[in-house]
DNA sequence: TTCAAATTCCCATAAAAAGGGGATGGATAA
DNA sequence: TTATCCATCCCCTTTTTATGGGAATTTGAA
């Protein structure tokens, strides 16, 4: 039987080093390289297409997410398992959504990479007992789901822009950008501008 | 020559296992054991005192500044490296500040831990690379001291309070509470509220 | 195609913050 | 002991936000 080719794409080369050593033992499993950019994992694709990619969400060139999303499209045989250091929703939602098909937590221990690289390329899901714990227990309800412009008028809200400064940026009126604003401090739940900005950051939003 | 000993407090597995699998190499290292919280880090060295511990700023039960901080002052012989993903100006600064050696971000190499090991068991100072960088880089000295006052009307402006609310909670007049916002807005440099908490938040002031 | 959500725009009033002054007592460090 | 910083307080004006409505158009997904 031929044995899986993994492959990982990952910045912090102790989490390489340490997936690598925790598969070595696994004689059904062949680490085939690693990369730490996203454009370095495009590169070896382009030459050599493993079976299962370990892909951390936080890249330096770009996000995980958006290189998913690309590897998905680009190599649909390809099953991708992402990587990351916190469970949160909306991260491991996103990279579902862009064509993941298994989310791991960096303190998975060696059976559970082993078990989540084996169910994948059987071509079902595979989530991380946390991550599916996180799933469900996080602030799935309580965390607003922020529209296009809303989040555009976050960013420039928290760089100290004015709703008149705000609406000459977007083209949009001034009455406009308030309306936003309404819906901003209503879906955080925030008593001002204050505290929207703190929320905000506390969830990663801006 | 005794080897010397190493411990590692991290939550994530795989960056134990890549350290320790690093670690291997070295000869004149010993990999003596890992914890994945603060608690367990401290049940561990009432029993045994490595020399050298790599220890995880984000860690499950505290923070790894404050447990630096609990290690530091009651085995002030073992040597502590700080470690972690990203080399946040104020974050290597307080591990530092905390009774630190040194810091790695978790890019480093087999060299660099190597080396920074030998480097902070022979009493110096061990600064990654990139974490110099940042400590060369970013605002050190731009930050500017907020005092007493300050911090507590930035909290509870933070909070969503309004001016007359924060005057009621410390006890003062309106005005005062007025004034102590101009200061904090030229301070920081921000043009109002948004960006004042923004800015605060980034620099770990809130 | 149809329906819900998103985006856009408007009015009016009340509340809060920003910006500009100036002033006083107290502590402290040089 | 003088200078500096902190904390406190006050005035006034203008700008910006908050709050509470209502309503028309896109747009995207079912």
């Amino acid at each position: 039987m031929r044995k899986t080719q993994v492959f990982i794409v990952d910045d912090h080369y102790m989490v390489i080093e340490g997936i690598r050593s925790l598969l070595q033992q696994e004689l059904q499993i062949d680490f085939c390289g690693h990369a730490s950019t996203a454009a370095s994992c495009l590169s070896f694709l382009s030459k050599q297409l493993p079976d299962v990619i370990l892909m951390d969400i936080n890249l330096p060139d770009q996000s995980g997410i958006d290189l998913c999303r690309q590897v998905h499209l680009q190599y649909p045989q390809v099953f991708i398992l992402g990587l990351s250091t916190f469970g949160q929703y909306s991260f491991v939602e996103k990279m579902m959504a862009a064509g993941a098909s298994g989310y791991l937590l960096k303190n998975a221990g060696q059976q559970e990479i082993k078990q989540a690289i084996e169910t994948v390329v059987k071509g079902k899901q595979y989530l991380s007992h946390d991550a599916a714990i996180t799933l469900r227990n996080t602030h799935h309800a309580d965390l607003p789901v922020l529209t296009r412009r809303e989040k555009e008028v976050l960013e420039l809200i928290a760089d100290g822009s004015t709703n008149g400064e705000i609406a000459e940026r977007l083209f949009i009126a001034v009455t406009t950008v308030d309306t936003h604003r309404k819906n901003l401090l209503l879906k955080l739940n925030a008593k001002n501008t204050a505290a929207l900005i703190k929320i905000a950051m506390e969830n990663n939003l801006i």
